[in-house]
DNA sequence: CCATAAGCGGACCGCCCGGTCAACTTGTTA
DNA sequence: TAACAAGTTGACCGGGCGGTCCGCTTATGG
């Protein structure tokens, strides 16, 4: 499987290209950015988006993988900080970031047929599970919350500031917070249903 | 304006069949549910659905208009609750039944050019607004949260339970009442940023 | 019951989209 | 530097969309 000869230089870089090009198009367009528009974009003829991507999906695929290890990445890393409460904050506070500076959340479901993306992001998952653990046995949050909960409610900050005009850029460290709160033991109410699972 | 002849009985009928069929359809496929297979779901012609709602954003602002109404008539109804406290909790249960059993949030930014949907909408936001303050008056909440910020959260607990593939019919209320436990007073941290207006 | 206008239906139009392809250009390698 | 594979390009295609239009049907009021 994949081969994976290396590519040409030009056909390098024209695919970074392609790829920075098509966030930024479906950051402001939404999904119905057109392949089109994303290759003029990157500066390049459309024919060349499909050589590099063979359907629109494998497109948005590919982006999301990138900003799936990213988070990955960092949430493994502050699984080894010091203090787990702030640990767990910490990495809701850069997902929040990295969606603040370009909404893709739309394009999740896309990648869902495809094993690496799903591979990866299990990985993540799993590694906020584990914060969450570690967050829980320190006493930072309250007993009855799951990993599952907290990558529920991870992007619901970004969501809800999604229906202010021109809302200031950090508003939604307002809602993480006001939500976090919730998470804290202090004042807890006994919740109405079991957590799911994914 | 309007002048308003009373339309023929089978033209209301269509119409009411029309809208209910639109709601349904919308609710299933989202936003790029077709105007034909709305019409065909209807049982009438599609030049039918034009004649009744002259583009398809006409369309989708009459279901908008309804669901706002409802809405709003419920909140004023809550503001003569004897525990304005469980009255805010029963609004935001109410808007979240609502958008559980058909969710259509994503047609909420058609409307905003129609004039009867801002006012409308203007109303029930100062329903709210009433509402929060009574709960606020009387200890419910803590002082730091506003209308905005309710309006704002109302709709977090559906958005994240969409996460869960067959989720349970319910499972929306847990996060409601997570995101009403960070709402309480026990237990809360100040908050980083102002509350944003609408 | 009939005349009339309100309402209906679906073929049709132009547009734009994702995707294909064959002719052309260019990086690579021996 | 020559020869070839790899990469690029934009015209082109089929299809589905929102919206139009006109001949037909039908509810209605005198």
């Amino acid at each position: 499987m994949t081969p994976d000869r290396p590519l040409r230089a030009d056909a390098a870089r024209n695919r970074a290209l392609l790829l920075a090009a098509a966030a930024d198009e479906f950051a402001e367009k939404g999904l119905e950015a057109s392949v089109a528009d994303i290759a003029r974009r990157a500066g390049v003829g459309k024919g060349t988006v499909f050589r590099h991507f063979p359907t629109k999906d494998d497109l948005i695929a590919a982006i999301v993988l990138d900003r799936v290890e990213v988070l990955g990445a960092l949430g493994t890393h502050l699984l080894d900080a010091p203090d787990p409460g702030t640990a767990l904050l910490e990495f809701l506070t850069a997902a929040a970031q990295q969606r603040q500076q370009q909404d893709l959340s739309f394009l999740q479901e896309a990648g869902d047929s495809l094993p690496a993306i799903v591979e990866s992001r299990t990985r993540m998952y799993q590694t906020i599970h584990n914060l969450v653990d570690r967050a829980r046995d320190h006493g930072a949050i309250r007993d009855d919350i799951t990993g599952t909960d907290v990558i529920l409610l991870m992007c619901a900050p970004n969501y809800v500031t999604g229906y202010v005009p021109d809302a200031p850029p950090d508003l939604w460290r307002r809602y993480l917070a006001l939500i976090f709160d919730g998470l804290r033991p202090e004042g807890a109410h006994p919740l109405p249903q079991p957590p799911p699972t994914l």
